[in-house]
DNA sequence: GTCTATAATGCGATAGAC
DNA sequence: GTCTATCGCATTATAGAC
């Protein structure tokens, strides 16, 4: 694992309660969505305090995803030391259920919004993250069908995370239900186990 | 069905290619990134030209959702029609799976854009188009892990809509494809054919 | 580390000519 | 039905005091 951002200011509380009231803010109304000064006024300072944590906004943006897309390549990491396809999806499939339940609206963000997609133009590793767990999820030579599963199964994780309806599930009970339905979908057949 | 918006003005070629090119603007930078100037420049026009049709930003996007919000409830009514869960459930799967094949765009737009989720505060119709959509695919008295699965499933369905890995795949090959995720997702056990 | 103040730009929206 | 021109405001971002 390495570390993503190149960040011009040391980690403090500041920047921890930054990330939490932009998290909220963008799983809310999107990135576009979310201003600056939202930001600020959620966190209770004004706009040029935030941008002395950050120069830009997207830097901003980069920085609250950057510690989830390290912890989506430590599950890859671990995916990769195992042997044999059927384990490396296992680990892959409890490690990613345990990381987003953990961190949901991270990942509902992080999955679909917009601006993340096109940031990732300008940091490739985002990218390549998102790349290798695709890759290591469909197996080598994996065909057209088995893509569109796993793109299927990495989207559907969404719903259950940011849906009002599921919001009050507790973590344990939604940790399952994501692993039997995401093994239903992932692999080929009979595979559910408690 | 009825019809969904309250709009000001007449449709016509000028309303039709405005949906157009909102709608792909929307798609690739979210509703909240697209300004009513990149619509005007992408059509050709000035804001004042897209003024004359929506008298905000608001009842565009509305204007651009409401016929897809149209063709979901003619799917809804028509699994209603039948008697049989599984009937039903079929029908609500195969329909919208066809529809949103058909138009992949606006699925992902109106699935996971948040300006859609809180327009829906204002026009409850869209809300309950899902509603029923949701209600009818997990069946009366669903618990839990049901309600996720179906959640699970329909967000599912944007990511092979809108990742561009699976854009080039052929609109039938699509379908199939994603009837068979689909099914293997919401019917508990085996189900395929052809 | 946080503030006030401000620059420069773009936004949604309106008025009125053609 | 489309245009030019403009209003008022919010936006990202910077400069400099404390």
């Amino acid at each position: 694992m390495t570390t993503t951002a190149g960040e011009a200011r040391p980690a403090g509380p500041g920047r921890q309660r930054l990330h939490e009231a932009a998290l909220r803010l963008f799983s809310e109304h999107g990135v576009s969505g979310t201003s600056l000064q939202m930001i600020a006024d959620e966190v209770g300072v004004t706009k040029a305090a935030v941008y002395y944590h950050y120069r830009t906004k997207d830097e901003l943006v980069v920085g609250v995803v950057a510690p989830f897309l390290d912890r989506v390549s430590d599950v890859v990491e671990a995916a990769r030391a195992r042997r044999g396809r059927r384990a490396q999806v296992e680990v892959l499939l409890e490690g990613l259920v345990d990381l987003i339940v953990d961190v949901r609206r991270l990942y509902v963000v992080a999955a679909v919004d917009p601006v993340i997609a096109h940031l990732q133009e300008h940091y490739p590793r985002m990218r390549e993250i998102g790349d290798e767990l695709r890759e290591l999820l469909a197996g080598p030579d994996a065909d057209a069908e088995r893509r569109v599963a796993v793109v299927f199964f990495l989207s559907g994780l969404v719903g259950p995370l940011g849906d009002a309806s599921c919001r009050d599930i507790p973590d344990e009970d939604l940790r399952r239900m994501l692993l039997g339905t995401g093994r239903r979908s992932l692999l080929p057949r009979r595979a559910s186990r408690a």
